[in-house]
RNA sequence: GGCCCCAUCGUCUAUCGGCUAGGACACGAGCUUUUCAUGCUUGGUAGAGGAGUUCGACUCUCCUUGGGGCUGCCA
């Protein structure tokens, strides 16, 4: 009896100190694929190109993926540390005769003593690609190729199949750039006797034009949405979508139940185009659906510096409920905070223009703040009362909006009564009274 | 050039031989509304082309066209 296989997928990726979005979507759909059997999600890092990968691009790498929740099993597998055993593997190649050094020149003229690998001249080399299905190329086709550099270090193709050896990678899913290469190592992984892994090779995601996404397209790296102000499992739901869902209508799905429900087999061949304007609805999506309280401490935290107000909790959730629907990218409530607190306010050049800067609106708002002094109750019904009393059954449009630009600096933000409620009634009177004088006509 | 892969609305996609081709994003209209949103209702747009198999093809086969990948002492 065959004891059961574990499952074991890997991201590897090269340290270059930006992850780009391509590059992770592969490393979700190996860490979904690892949750979902109940393998195991390995990290190796190809750390062999010295200059590119400092311990701060290597850092910059465990911070992405800890920023999207892709933790992974086992202690992180270095490629560097591993150079011994590539070579090893070279010299037993050499001795079986599958590898064989010849002198050749490199595209920038250097003569120097290299390592090939030995393909075969002939038959077929074929393999199940998960996403790709049957793939197949005459032998014929593909060329020797290079394992060590004339300096005496090894080449990707022999670090990379080496190192899936020794962590004993069961399934590998990458980008889709690797499947010529996967009928090298293919030969590789036999000539060396170890078992050939299951491959699953990614499309990519491209531009408008069909091309490859690149920073050239726009935010090309992850850091770049943390930095824009997306929620992590937002992305993470974006770029699961590109290239897999459900089946059904479901879109929007979190990690856990993505964990349950992901089938390699369903992955897309196609390559798929980048829509920053559904990435943008689905953050929007993941903020409408935060909990309350993880709002509420979102709003909190980006008031923190405009001074120490005494609120009260009901003060905080009162304001979290408006702006939770409100608000696009987390990032935004520093600003969209700003009036509920003292201290300067900038006024939008444009608002004051169109709401303030007209005749007639000095003596509105001096009078609305003569009403609202002797309102019975600060609260937004109260003062919504004494509004829809002036208007007489018209819109109160002529009165809310000279209002909410004097009392909070901008033509928009969260219901006008709500808000003036949670301003307070000293606060209000004198920023009415203050804009009567310096702004409106 | 050679080899490999791909092809449904503008975009992401559903469909696994029965389709009046469904959903989402984006876009348009409307309702709700003090702003901005949310929410709800609603509109238009798709199977690259040509053969074949079949009672029946978006779904299967072939060709054409178009797109992409690879073709390094990069990964």
């Amino acid at each position: 009896m065959e004891t059961k296989e574990e499952i074991r997928a890997r991201f590897a990726p090269s340290p270059t100190g930006k992850v780009h979005i391509g590059n992770i979507r592969a490393a979700i759909y190996n860490w979904l694929f690892a949750r979902h059997t109940g393998g195991k999600f390995l990290l190796r890092v190809e750390d062999t190109d010295l200059e590119r990968s400092t311990p701060e691009a290597i850092e910059a790498l465990f911070e992405c993926m800890k920023w999207l929740g892709l933790d992974w099993d086992e202690e992180v597998f270095y490629q560097t540390k591993n150079i011994q055993r590539h070579l090893e593997c070279v010299e037993k190649l050499l001795s079986s005769g599958r590898a064989y050094k010849i002198e050749k020149t490199s595209r920038d003229g250097k003569t120097g003593i290299v390592t090939m690998f030995r393909m075969p001249k002939e038959g077929t080399i074929e393999f199940d690609d998960i996403v790709k299905g049957h793939m197949a190329k005459k032998a014929e086709d593909i060329q020797d190729f290079a394992i060590v550099r004339s300096d005496g270090s090894p080449i990707f193709h022999i670090a990379n199949v080496v190192d899936d050896i020794d962590q004993r990678v069961t399934h590998i899913i990458r980008g889709d750039d690797h499947v010529e290469n996967t009928f090298k190592h293919i030969e590789i992984f036999k000539a060396l006797g170890a078992p050939v892994p299951r491959y699953a090779h990614l499309s990519m995601i491209v531009n408008r034009q069909g091309k490859p996404y690149s920073k050239r397209d726009g935010a090309a790296f992850v850091g770049e949405y943390r930095d824009a102000g997306y929620l992590p499992d937002a992305l993470f739901n974006y770029l699961l979508l590109l290239g897999w869902n459900p089946g059904g209508d479901r879109e929007v799905i979190s990690r856990d139940e993505a964990a349950k429900l992901f089938d390699l087999e369903k992955v897309h061949v196609t390559a798929a185009m980048f829509d920053p304007k559904k990435l943008q609805w689905m953050n929007g999506e993941y903020i409408k659906r935060m909990p309350a309280a993880a709002f509420k401490e979102e709003v909190k935290k980006a008031a923190a510096g405009y001074g120490e107000a005494n609120h009260t909790e009901e003060w905080w959730d009162s304001l979290s409920s408006q702006l939770q629907t409100r608000t696009k990218f987390l990032k935004d409530l520093h600003e969209s905070v700003r009036p509920f607190f003292d201290g300067e306010y900038p006024f939008e050049q444009a608002a004051v223009e169109k709401r303030l800067a007209k005749p007639g609106v000095k003596e509105l708002l001096l009078d609305l703040a003569a009403r609202f002094e002797s309102a019975p109750d600060w609260n937004a019904p109260a003062l919504e009362a004494i509004v829809k009393e002036l208007s007489q059954g018209g819109g109160m449009g002529p009165w809310v909006h000279p209002v909410r630009v004097a009392t909070s600096g901008r033509g928009e933000g969260i219901g006008l009564f709500e808000m003036l409620e949670l301003l307070g009634r000293d606060a209000t009177l004198r920023r009415m009274r203050d804009a009567a004088g310096k702004y409106a006509l």
